[in-house]
DNA sequence: GCCGTTTTCGGCCCGACTGTTTTCAGTCG
């Protein structure tokens, strides 16, 4: 059985929740939380790193101790440390931990006082107002909990990215409309472009009389309102998606920023790197002593400790403040910077639009070629395309470019990839496409060494330009296929092909570590849209996000380049 | 448990809001 990161990480993450309600140092738990961070983010898999020799004790965070779990990890799927935990402590009280208000303090007494360790014997102890009278605990304590109870019942998930960004960029519009108000911002994750975000955090500059606060917990969408200060505030909308506020003065506004922005861990080791040169820094600003030093812009914060900016997306501690310090951090790519999009439908398969509207949209937004990518005849259920259906499409685009100026429509295909490699279409026609996208829609559950095998094979097919959505997973709904990603990029840097960025918002895929280790092996990644109407080509923005965040820049992206040399490109002649 | 131009012990980021207290602990971000 193979041992993923995630495995080891979810070990790790289970062990300081059982810690953290046995009451041990904090900071030892925190020393496991760190260590499950930086295990889910690494581009390898740490078991590849064992059987390669590779020192664990050198990754940040990691030392003898956590290296030996590891490797414990990676041989047997477990650890020790973690079976004794579960024997003393019993694990379902984690479920209680995650309860908003309930921390490891009031799980201890619920579990030591009144014997309870599932949701349900609290919920029981609740209704029966059992809860009031433990010490430490009260009315509203009781009434709390059991409406945290309820509402995870009817939870939802972290929301996707472009979802969030409806909710936050209305909810922007309205707050930049009250009185007093001058910055409306929305930071944390949803600034730093993951995927998904948990809530938003919304950050605002005001004059001390704006009512923004009475406002706010008043917009319409507002379901709940959870907390109200006069500086922060959190509220629940209707569709249950959690927003915080805070409210700060312009002078500060810099150090708010990038306070609210994240992630936590940066912000930590930023504020480590101000506390060994004297400084104290918080979301007011950068003092040392009294005197502020610094925090009216974001970049006067990093200047204060000896740091360029660095941009959000790269905000993770991944390596971002060692690139700084080291003056090697990315430019990174922009959305301006895409010259066009490889991948996208129209009517003649399970597109909205016509081949006509799709290349009017792509000329407004100034794109100098587009691609059109339908679907193949295996994929039946989106009326893929035969190869008498695909001719007829090609001449279409040869009639149109001829009439069209200022945009050239690409002849291309989202050809499926069989389940023993092959492609859905006779070489031949593809061979007199510009572009052969080619794409996984089947056979998700194959093995590790199938999986990959039948995608390498694909790939090994002298006419195959770029792999789509690469790992197959929809945000929250679909696991990844499971398949050798670093094989896949070593494969593609010698077949002279290229691996794609999805910049659908239930794609976003390739995910940014491996965009990261596209560009480590000197792979070119695509920006693509898969749009399937004219109005979707707004997605790329989140595809870019996603890019940034793998630390892409301009020089890295297939579609940033000038249509000819594209093509040299996409025939292996450059 | 990790880590080190105050190195092998003693630190480890910082502040707001809530509820239960009667001056503050717990929780959260």
């Amino acid at each position: 059985m193979a041992v993923y990161n995630t495995d080891i990480a979810a070990v790790f993450e289970e062990i300081a929740d059982l810690l953290e309600i046995e009451g041990a140092n904090p900071f030892r738990i925190r020393a496991y939380r760190n260590a499950a961070r930086v295990i889910r983010d690494l581009s390898r898999e740490a078991g590849d790193m064992i059987a390669d020799g590779a020192d664990l004790t050198e990754l940040p965070g990691i030392g003898e101790d956590l290296a030996a779990k590891i490797h414990e990890i990676v041989h047997s799927g477990t650890c020790v440390m973690l079976r004794k935990l579960k024997k003393r402590t019993p694990p379902a009280l984690i479920e209680l931990l995650k309860l908003p208000g309930l921390g490891p303090k009031k799980v201890k007494v619920l579990y030591h006082e009144l014997d309870i360790h599932s949701l349900e014997q609290l919920a029981r102890a609740a209704r029966d107002g059992r809860i009031r009278s433990l010490h430490g605990f009260g009315e509203k304590t009781e009434a709390k909990i059991l409406h945290s109870i309820e509402m995870q019942a009817g939870a939802t998930a972290r929301f996707k990215l472009a979802v969030a960004a409806q909710y936050g960029e209305r909810l922007v519009s309205y707050l930049k409309a009250v009185p007093g108000v001058d910055h409306v911002v929305v930071a944390g994750s949803f600034r730093r472009y993951k995927e998904t975000v948990g809530d938003l955090d919304i950050l605002v500059t005001a004059n001390r009389t704006s009512p923004i606060m009475d406002h706010f917990v008043n917009y319409d969408e507002v379901a709940e309102v959870i907390a109200k200060g006069t500086t922060r505030a959190t509220v629940r909308l209707r569709s249950k998606l959690q927003v915080d506020i805070r409210v700060v003065a312009k002078q500060a506004y810099g150090a708010a920023l990038h306070y609210f922005t994240g992630s936590k861990s940066h912000n930590i080791a930023i504020r480590k790197i101000g506390q060994e040169m004297g400084l104290k820094i918080n979301e007011y600003g950068v003092f040392r002593g009294k005197q502020r030093v610094a925090g009216q812009t974001e970049e006067s914060v990093y200047a204060a400790v000896g740091l360029p900016y660095i941009e959000p997306e790269l905000r993770e501690n991944r390596g971002e403040i060692e690139a700084a310090r080291a003056h090697r951090l990315p430019r990174l790519v922009e959305l301006a910077d895409l010259r066009g999009d490889l991948h996208a439908h129209t009517q003649a398969t399970d597109g909205r639009n016509t081949l006509r509207e799709m290349a009017e949209a792509a000329q407004a937004r100034g794109f100098e070629y587009l691609a059109i990518t339908e679907h193949s005849r295996h994929l039946t259920v989106a009326h893929g395309l035969t190869p008498q259906r695909l001719l007829a499409q090609m001449d279409e685009i040869d009639r149109l470019n001829a009439g069209i100026k200022g945009i050239t429509l690409l002849k291309g295909i989202e050809v499926d990839i069989l389940e023993d490699g092959t492609l859905d279409l006779p070489d031949d026609l593809l061979g007199r496409l510009d572009i052969v996208v080619a794409a996984v829609h089947s056979h998700f559950d194959l093995s590790r060494a199938r999986q990959t095998a039948r995608i390498l094979k694909a790939m090994d097919h002298p006419h195959f330009s770029i792999l789509a959505h690469p790992t197959g997973r929809l945000i929250e709904e679909r696991a990844p296929y499971d398949a050798d990603m670093l094989r896949i990029i070593r494969h593609a840097r010698e077949r002279g092909c290229f691996l794609e960025i999805n910049a659908h918002p239930e794609r976003l895929d390739l995910l940014d570590i491996y965009a990261q280790m596209a560009k480590e092996e000197g792979v070119l990644v695509a920006i693509n849209s898969d749009a399937h109407s004219a109005n979707q080509f707004d997605n790329l923005r989140f595809g870019v996000g996603q890019a940034r965040r793998g630390w892409l820049e301009k020089s890295d992206v297939l579609n940033t380049r000038p249509l000819k040399e594209l093509r040299a490109l996409l025939a292996r002649t450059l």
